[in-house]
RNA sequence: GGUGGGGUUCCCGAGUGGUCAAAGGGAACAGACUGUAAAUCUGUCGGCGACGCCUUCGAAGGUUCAAAUCCUUCCCCCACCA
């Protein structure tokens, strides 16, 4: 495996940074926010609207490919990107995630974990090993060590176990990578993931530990997972210190504006969340002048826009009232004009974020976004 | 005109003497959602000075300690027959 950089820093202003991460598909402007496209499509999206939003990298994620079409479909059709036909960066979750929200029908040993389909109940074990192959397989351009996202909240002794068992499954995902890499053209590039909980011992240890593989980026997960905000920030803040800043820093499942914002301060690279396409669907956009519930009775009859201040093309042209309506009718385009608003609004404030660190003034952008945001 | 069935809270629809302000859907209203088991889930859903009271089950009377449930009359719907 040739080792390459894929980070190459452009800006700093304190701690926040702008950057741009360069892969086989392509590259991205960050920080970044990735949409999230858990079975191969960002949900209600074409890949023309997220071009058209300006997204330059989305999430699949293995879990649920490897049950539905299948790995070997999805590797038959040239990978996701020959599948799905979207051809600027994918990063691959690696089914982590669904062994912390699917924990009741799966069971974790050192080995791995086994757990049922939630389609059919049929039975599956994915180990490290395993999970390197399938998401080798997916072809994206990022992938995702099999990590142990422990559930919050959690004992000293039940978040050291995820630590300790999150390193040893990144060691063996790193050597299964490497052998993988080896035939391989353009092998994709491996992230560790630092565990921990809300102990800054274990973020010490956990980074420290991920952080010897040496891979080109890192993760910071198991957070947004139940715990305060403070204590989301305290365990950011602190974990970051041990990520090296030559390469990526991606916090993972976050989050909310006011997170993405809160994060960048710090200087993390890249977000995913499902917020953005999940809650739109749920009746509920992002706007300029903070969370909107379209589907209230409020908007019933509201000719405006879902927000003012918004450029996108579904602000340039659909009304809150026929939006909502859409919603209640349950007439699937009611969903993809909210999809798309709300996944534009991140994307658009991720731009505002990147161009505010470029000409020096984050602070106030944040500031100023905020106070709008909350109605101040 | 005859025979049979039926009218229940916004809608559909259970309930056939007390445990019924009345099951269950739907609609409506509101809340939740952070590496998507999510076009999902939760709550409210007659009124009120609310651990109690008032109004409600086509209408009006009646039986009963007690009626959406039983009886009488009336109004209206549906099906089939003529």
């Amino acid at each position: 495996m040739t080792k390459q950089k894929i980070y190459t820093l452009k800006h700093t202003e304190g701690r926040t940074r702008r950057g741009e991460v360069t892969v086989s598909h392509g590259s991205f402007q960050t920080p970044a926010f990735m949409p999230v496209g858990t079975a191969g499509a960002v949900k209600a999206m074409t890949c023309e609207d997220l071009e058209e939003m300006g997204a330059e990298i989305i999430l699949g994620n293995t879990y649920h490919l490897y049950l539905r079409p299948g790995t070997e479909i999805v590797k038959a059709q040239g990978g996701l990107a020959g599948f799905n036909r979207w051809h600027k960066p994918t990063l691959t979750d690696s089914g982590g995630y669904q062994v912390f929200s699917l924990k009741h029908i799966s069971k974790i040993t050192d080995e791995g974990v086994q757990f049922q389909s939630h389609h059919d109940g049929s039975r599956h074990m994915f180990t490290p090993e395993r999970v390197m192959e399938i998401e080798h397989d997916l072809g994206g351009d990022i992938i995702m060590a099999f990590d142990q996202c422990v559930p919050y909240p959690a004992t000293h002794e039940q978040a050291a176990e995820g630590v300790k068992r999150t390193y040893d499954w990144a060691k063996r995902c790193v050597s299964t990578h490497r052998l993988l890499s080896e035939t391989e053209e353009n092998p994709p590039n491996l992230f560790g993931i630092v565990q921990g909980s809300v102990y800054k011992d274990l973020r010490t240890e956990s980074a420290e530990q991920i952080v010897s593989l040496d891979l080109p980026g890192n993760a910071i997960g198991g957070l947004s997972v139940g715990e305060s905000k403070d204590e989301m920030e305290d365990m950011l803040a602190h974990t970051i210190e041990h990520l090296p800043k030559d390469r990526p820093r991606y916090l993972m499942g976050v989050g909310y504006p006011e997170d993405i914002l809160m994060a960048v301060s710090y200087g993390i690279d890249m977000f995913d969340c499902v917020l953005p396409t999940r809650n739109a669907r749920t009746g509920n956009v992002f706007t300029s002048e903070g969370p909107l519930v379209y589907r209230n009775a409020d908007c019933a009859n509201d000719d405006g826009p879902l927000d003012p201040n918004c450029d996108c093309r579904v602000c340039q042209r659909y009304s809150r009232a026929y939006i909502r309506h859409l919603y209640n009718q349950s007439e699937i385009t009611g969903m993809v004009l909210a999809s798309y608003h709300s996944c534009y609004f991140y994307q658009n404030l991720m731009r505002g974020i990147r161009q505010a660190i470029e000409e020096d003034r984050f602070d106030s952008f944040r500031k100023d976004f905020l106070a709008r945001y909350n109605g101040e």
